[in-house]
DNA sequence: TGTAACCTTATAGTGAGGTAGAGTGTTGTA
DNA sequence: TACAACACTCTACCTCACTATAAGGTTACA
């Protein structure tokens, strides 16, 4: 299978293919005497796996480790499990900051409809002046 | 004021300034015989509603807008609203396309504690074989 | 044999939001 | 007057996950 034919077979682009080697997430696959590089069905099953946890939020970096667990002789379960836990931690850690976002989002919303139209609109005026409840920062301190 | 005065009044890194200016967030302000930019309190209060407005999640492109609209000579209300509306509805996006990611990782997550060490890590075998429900490709077709 | 459709590499660009450094000029204080 | 601590501009670099282009080599088919 020529890399144009893997990348039909997931849907994958060819430059993304070859991105994805550079990076360490697929193995260099044999070539041809002229270079082409060769693939085998295998290619196609850690493609799609890429695919998937790429689906379900992994960075590019986190499947690479997810791959190494899964390419060791015995694979850790534990590991994988405290890794997809970690995950879990961090995308809850998102939700959370996006909800209190939107909280305050809600609430300058309500506080705009209360409001005269000839003030001055209170959501930029709270933005100006206020010491509103207003996430100061991101927390992300966190990365990987 | 200086731009180092007001880094610090603020908060904010000096060339992080220079930058908002360059993005056209910040008005460009007066400048001395010798080229060095000189601020008055105003420009506190503007870099602070960029800062909060960032807090808040709104990108600088966003807070440019909210920033232009503030600008105007009557400040429309309803057109805040939206804005602020619209923003509303794109957190709400992303806190459900979370909330699916967590959903999936728990379901992993279930599965691989029900599962016999011995075998092989269930997680990795759905990723690797399985069509399980997992979001194939993040919805964002929307920016702006 | 021509040529279209493939393959190769390397480099640069995207966007968002900055950060770092080089090279140079200015200001304030000892 | 020396010198540290500021200021200036400009350019390049960072992350992430690609995408695009240039310039060339190979393969399949009419």
């Amino acid at each position: 299978m020529t890399i144009g034919a893997l990348s039909e077979a997931v849907g994958t682009e060819r430059q993304t293919i070859r991105y994805y080697e550079k990076m360490g997430l697929l193995r260099t696959p044999p070539r041809t005497e002229s270079g082409y590089r060769i693939y085998d069905d295998g290619a196609i099953t850690r493609l799609r796996f890429v695919k998937r946890a790429k689906g379900i939020g992994f960075t590019l970096s986190e499947i690479k480790t997810l791959l190494a667990l899964s390419d060791g002789t015995l694979c850790h379960c534990s590991e994988v499990q405290d890794f997809v836990k970690a995950k879990r931690l961090k995308v809850d850690e998102q939700i959370k900051y996006l909800m209190s976002i939107k909280q305050t989002l809600d609430e300058l919303d309500t506080q705009c409809q209360s409001s005269d139209t000839f003030d001055p609109c209170p959501l930029l005026e709270i933005l100006m002046n206020d010491d509103h409840n207003i996430p100061h920062e991101r927390l992300e301190e966190e990365t990987s």
